[in-house]
This record gives C-alpha cells, sequence and structure tokens, in this order.
DNA sequence: AAAATAGTGTCTATGAGACACTATAGT
DNA sequence: ACTATAGTGTCTCATAGACACTATTTT
C-alpha cells in the first residue's frame, strides 16, 4: 500500500514570514474531518459504566455511540472534549484527560475521520440528575480480560444483553479501561470516581472496579494512608449498621 | 471563551444509510489541517539525541523542527508516521508508537493544524548512514527535570548551545521523554535503542540516558535477568580490554 | 447479644540496594 | 603483574500479603 505523498511545505523562496502567512490557503489540499469522542466512565454496582448516546442519524443509526463531535475552529482538543460532556450530558467540571487518537481509513463510512479519544472520570452521584433518557444511558462495561492487555470491550443492558456499539468505539472503550487500569497505582484517578469523602472500604470498593479483582485489604490501607493523597476529615459515617468508618478526603483538587 | 458549536451530524430522516452516504458532503464544514510529527530518539554519548531537520520554508524558517508532514486522505496515522521516517530520514522498520495529539489554537501560524505526535526509538547505529546534512541534525536532549514530571526540554548543538526549536515541538519532546521514562520499567523499550546483540551493562547504560541518572548494577542485573525478555547468545565480547561480557538478545520482536 | 464492618499488630515472602568477593580478558 | 569490567553470594531494609485480634456501631 503506497501512501499518497504528503502535500509540499515548499513555498516560492524570498518572502518574508508576515508575506508567507498572508499568503498561505488551507483549504489548498484535502483535509479529513477531525472529532472528538469522550468516554466518561462511572463505577456503579460495583463494576463500571460508560455514558452512552443512541445514535439518531446515519452512519449507525440506532446504534450505540460514545458521546462525541466535530471539533470546531476556534476550540481548542480540550475545549471540545469539554464541550461534548456539556452538550451531550450537561455535565461541567469533570475530570478529563486524552486518550488515543483513531484514525484507521475505514473506521467512518461517511468520510475520513479522524477522532482524538479523551476519557472522563465522575462520581456515579454526580450522574443520577443527567441521564434515564431514550438516547442517553449509562451502560455496564463488560471487560473479557484481565490486566492491562487486551482489545475492545462491550458493554451490557440493564438485562446482561450486549449493547451494538457505533464505528471502532469498542475498541476506544478498550483502550479507556486499560489507560485507567494501567494508571491506577502510580496516580490519583479512583479520587475522581468518589464523591469529595469518602470512606477506604468505598475507595478499595473502587479499585477493585476499575482493576476487575479483588485486592487485599490491609495493604490497600496501607499504601492508601502512606500515599499523601488522603486527608482524614475526623468525622465518620452515621448510620451504617455497623462500627462507622472514618471519612477522608482527596487531597488535591478533584474537579478541573 | 465560547467555543463555536459543533457541525450537525443530523440528516434529512428517512433514508437508509447507504442513500445517506451517497448524498454525504464531507466539504460541508471547514476543517483543520492534520499533521503528524516524530521524535526519532536514540542514545549516543550516554544520552538521549533526537532526530530534526531545519526547517526550509516559512513558518520558522531557518529553526529546527520534528520531522513531521501532512496526513494523507489515504493512509492511517500510523502509515503517516512511518512514511514521514522513510521520506525524511530514509529509515524504515523503526519501533514506532502514537504519544500525544497537540491541538492547541495558536500553535502553527499558518491555520489551524492538528498534530498527531509519535516517537520512535533506533539504535544509534543505524543513523550513522543517515546524517549529517545541512538540513538534518542529531541534536543532544538536554532534561531539566528529574522523574516524569516537567515540562518542555532543550535541544543543544555540539557545542552545547540551545537550538531554536519551531512550534511546540519542544513541548513535544518533552512529552517523549516523560513517556519512555515512565514506560521503561514495565514495557520493553530499552532494547529498541540497541543493536541486536548487547551486553548487560550497555542495557544498563540505555536504561541511564534514559532517565537520567545512574542505576544499581547489581539490581539492574537481577531484574532484567528475570524479565524474561532477554536470551543469552551463549557468546561473549571481544577485544575489550577486560573480562569479556556475555552477549544477550531481546526475545521479542526487535523492529515492527 | 448478634451482626457487620473498622481498624491494629505481627509474621513472612519478595525484591532492591549495598558490599565483598572471585573471574577473565587485554596490556 | 596490573587494570578494568564481568559476574556471584550474602546481608539488610522496605513493602505486600496473610492472619489474628480488638473496636464500635445498629438491630
Amino acid at each position: 500500500m503506497r501512501p499518497r505523498p504528503p502535500p509540499p511545505r515548499t513555498d516560492p523562496s524570498g518572502e518574508d514570514e508576515s508575506q508567507f502567512l498572508a499568503q498561505y490557503d488551507p483549504g489548498a489540499f484535502e483535509h479529513p474531518s477531525v472529532s472528538v469522542d469522550v468516554v466518561l466512565l462511572t463505577v456503579r454496582d460495583g463494576g463500571l459504566a460508560s455514558l452512552v448516546c443512541k445514535r439518531a442519524s446515519h452512519p449507525h443509526k440506532g446504534r450505540w455511540s460514545l458521546p462525541g463531535g466535530f471539533i470546531g475552529m476556534g476550540e481548542s482538543l480540550d475545549q471540545a472534549a469539554t464541550r461534548v460532556l456539556r452538550s451531550k450530558g450537561g455535565l461541567s467540571r469533570v475530570w478529563l484527560e486524552q486518550l488515543y487518537t483513531f484514525g484507521a481509513l475505514g473506521r467512518d463510512p461517511r468520510t475520513r475521520v479522524i477522532s482524538i479519544a479523551y476519557y472522563a472520570l465522575i462520581d456515579a452521584a454526580r450522574l443520577q440528575a443527567v441521564e434515564t433518557s431514550d438516547a442517553l444511558a449509562l451502560a455496564r462495561v463488560s471487560v473479557p480480560w484481565e490486566g492491562e492487555a487486551g482489545g475492545p470491550v462491550e458493554l451490557l443492558d440493564e438485562e446482561g444483553e450486549p449493547l451494538a456499539l457505533a464505528f471502532d468505539h469498542a475498541d476506544i472503550l478498550g483502550m479507556a479501561v486499560r489507560r485507567i487500569r494501567g494508571k491506577l497505582d502510580w496516580a490519583p484517578i479512583g479520587f475522581q470516581l468518589l464523591p469529595r469523602e469518602f470512606t477506604l472500604l468505598q475507595l478499595q470498593n473502587v479499585h477493585q472496579a476499575i482493576l476487575g479483582r479483588t485486592l487485599n485489604k490491609d495493604s490497600f490501607r496501607r499504601r492508601m494512608l502512606a500515599s499523601d493523597l488522603l486527608r482524614p476529615t475526623g468525622t465518620r459515617q452515621a448510620g451504617v449498621g455497623h462500627r462507622p468508618a472514618e471519612l477522608f478526603r482527596f487531597t488535591q483538587q478533584s474537579a478541573v
């Protein structure tokens, strides 16, 4: 397969830079479309769940897809991802990070679309107000592999039936799961999935949901307390039917 | 700052998908330009070095830049990065991985350019045949921070003077250094910077060049020999002026 | 009192760093 | 013989897992 040669960067020489810029024609070559897609993850019922939209129009009409949209000429990539979360889910101040850029040739049947994927993490409680629409759902993520080596993942509806995903969005979701599994042990990302005050057991449950396996309680406690990421609030749980646990806060800024 | 709303994805309803695709007009909205930039790194003189090109045309004419080029409509992102390495450096079969996508608004003075950055690793011996042109150089990377937290890095010429870098390429280089420092301990990337057969000391020197600090010899040996990534060849160095070290090979495929 | 989870103390296995020692090439 | 690096054996320290035990709340 011979790729088409790149558009030349040369110019009639002898100009200065301002002259060059005044004459530059960005439409001289065909450009791909560029979009962002956002994997919004939360922890619900002991497992990961992701926000998906039902496609109302072609292509892949009726299938489920990650919230996304084309990049505007006047917004940065981060701004575009933030806008998508606000317009599709009404969410703001969500922790967000770039994931990977997908640009395979046939990934969108319309035309060449390059998509910069982001992933976002949010406390499940903040999603209560948002959803249960016909076109917007929070679907359970089913990861058919362990550790950080694996491909696409499945999304399941309430009955546990697989949802049909549009485009390469199952691959994007799989990449997001690999990324947060890999970062969990050395970056403070578990906190983004919890309310501002939480117990160590809640934090452990978040880690277990991300990793898809159980963790050793003692070792987890020690590691977290030694990490300098937690600050005890001095208060405790109330009305829990057993000895109440101490509440902690994340020491850093929680929302971006 | 209010970002421009995204182009609508809706269509006149009632069509089927093939009708929709036949009528789809990808030029209906303005698209950004999309390019790839490649950080080609090697280890030379105990430190990292990167391949850079002197810009022959505006913008930033005369400054040094990462090898890059616009994406062709008929090539994937990986193919574009591979093509850039072949056309600018004459290199093929180089280990290559996507790094990050840079899309800030003012990063290119011509127009909106979104650049998917890649990083590539290569044995310094393979670069001997390539360079020493007036427009192509291998510049020493000077990292002004330790660990994986830091911003841009500098490139130095043979006299140790900083090179003027075009666009946001100092940031891209900094991101590449952070990435390989972070991956070094759990991914087999040091091997890509060595010839097919190498000694443990050579491997340690590569790790030290990447991390910018010295490592414990005993611990490094043990860790590597226990890692299942090395296969002893049974042969030894010759003509080295001291006890010759055993030669090893990387157990996995070395070139992509 | 029973149930359920919170939290502590201690033992053990593992891996990294430190250090001393032996081995083997060229000069 | 001398020098420089290769490679081995052993000690110590830090951390994770395992396990036993005590503590505190609601029902």
